[in-house]
DNA sequence: CCCTCGATCAC
DNA sequence: CCTCATATCGAGGG
């Protein structure tokens, strides 16, 4: 029996939401901005309403430019309020959990779900059920979402893609290759500029080329595992299972500097909030860390890292200030550039409860 | 097998 | 003019 999978897309979410909050801005342009605090204007756009986006406004435009479009307009400029948009967030993914069978949060404004068990594999039921979720986040939430059904993560995640705003796209198994045989390479997931060039270079621009192309051909260029994800991407039979979402791995924050500097001083004073943040995420979520990575952004945009794994856990308030501190230095001393922007990061987490037994088991083995 | 690092992707 | 956060992969070294 083919599987029944969704794939659910708030629209345009950050922009919607201000829109629920503050109903005069409708019919208006809306832009919800990240500003990184260089100057006053500095930063990009994060989400555009169909209003903004009509004028030619999409998310990553920097500000200034955005702004321009938008000359004369009456429009709304709004700072970026994550917490805001997360609790929303959390109540639709809450809700939305009790009417799919398996659901899988990829992001803040979308989700992966399984139909499979609750309709039988039998697409009419499924469409039924999307109708249904996208009714009950409308009237809870005032939000529009767009659904698409296939039969499997690429083809639902396209099916969302297909009719926006508001929409639902049902892609039966039997229409599926129909479905994909002309559609862009570069809108399949996974596929993005980088590969999408490659693909050109060997003449593949659709879905269908790609599911034609030599498997031999495209193994050399993507590895073994790249390439057969392609090829079952492109007819829509990529097998990935719908996992329940899973606590993150690790987590990071990194800033904007004020001014360009190869001061890894002045990059620490600048984090110390971003230090707090993760230090109070460790804190809420009882976790430890192993591993510490400085992230360099310099001022041509190239990325630099420098991580240092700890043999155990670290609890320790002082320790990732330390280290990260010295992994700084280690970045700016063998920089030919000034850093533009600088982050940290934690990962290899670790439960504090099962620290603690692992101490426990060091200091009896030691 | 583990660590480090850069690259890529999608948000 | 150019944000921010997370996951994953592969190469290279040990």
């Amino acid at each position: 029996m083919p599987r029944v999978i969704g794939h659910l897309d708030l629209d345009y979410f950050y922009a919607q939401v201000e829109e629920v909050e503050n109903p005069s801005l409708k019919g208006k342009p809306v832009m919800v901005c990240v500003f990184s605090g260089r100057t006053d204007d500095s930063g990009v756009v994060s989400t555009a309403n169909y209003e903004a986006r009509a004028l030619g406004v999409h998310s990553g435009m920097p500000i200034v430019q955005a702004k321009k479009k938008l000359e004369g307009q009456e429009a709304a400029v709004i700072r970026m309020d994550h917490p805001k948009y997360e609790a929303v967030s959390e109540r639709v993914m809450g809700a939305l959990e009790q009417m799919v069978d398996v659901l899988e949060p990829t992001g803040i404004d979308e989700a992966f779900f399984d139909l499979t068990a609750s309709t039988g594999g039998d697409y009419e039921r499924a469409k039924t059920s999307a109708e249904k979720i996208k009714a009950s986040i409308r009237r809870s939430e005032g939000l529009t979402s767009s659904v698409g059904l296939g039969r499997s993560k690429v083809v639902a995640k396209l099916g969302s893609d297909f009719a926006k705003p508001d929409g639902l796209t049902v892609v039966v198994p039997e229409a599926t290759a129909r479905f994909l045989e002309g559609l862009p390479a570069t809108k399949l997931y996974g596929v993005g500029p980088k590969t999408a060039e490659s693909l050109e270079g060997m003449g593949i621009r659709t879905a269908g080329d790609l599911s034609r192309a030599p498997p031999a051909e495209l193994g050399a260029r993507f590895g073994r595992r790249l390439a057969a994800y392609l090829l079952a991407a492109s007819t829509g039979t990529d097998s990935d299972q719908i996992h329940e979402g899973q606590e993150p791995t690790q987590f990071s924050r990194i800033v904007t500097l004020k001014r360009d500097t190869r001061d890894p001083a002045e990059a620490m004073q600048q984090l110390s909030q971003g230090l707090e943040y993760i230090q109070g995420k460790l804190k809420s979520k009882s976790k430890s860390f192993r591993t510490v990575t400085a992230i360099g952004i310099f001022t041509d945009l190239s990325a630099r890292t420098k991580s240092r794994t700890f043999e155990a856990p670290v609890d320790d308030r002082s320790v990732l200030r330390e280290a990260a501190s010295a992994l700084f230095e280690e970045l700016t001393g063998t920089a030919t550039r000034d850093l533009r922007r600088a982050g940290v990061r934690v990962s290899g987490l670790v439960d504090v409860e099962s620290q603690s037994s692992l101490s426990d088991f060091l200091r009896q083995a030691g």
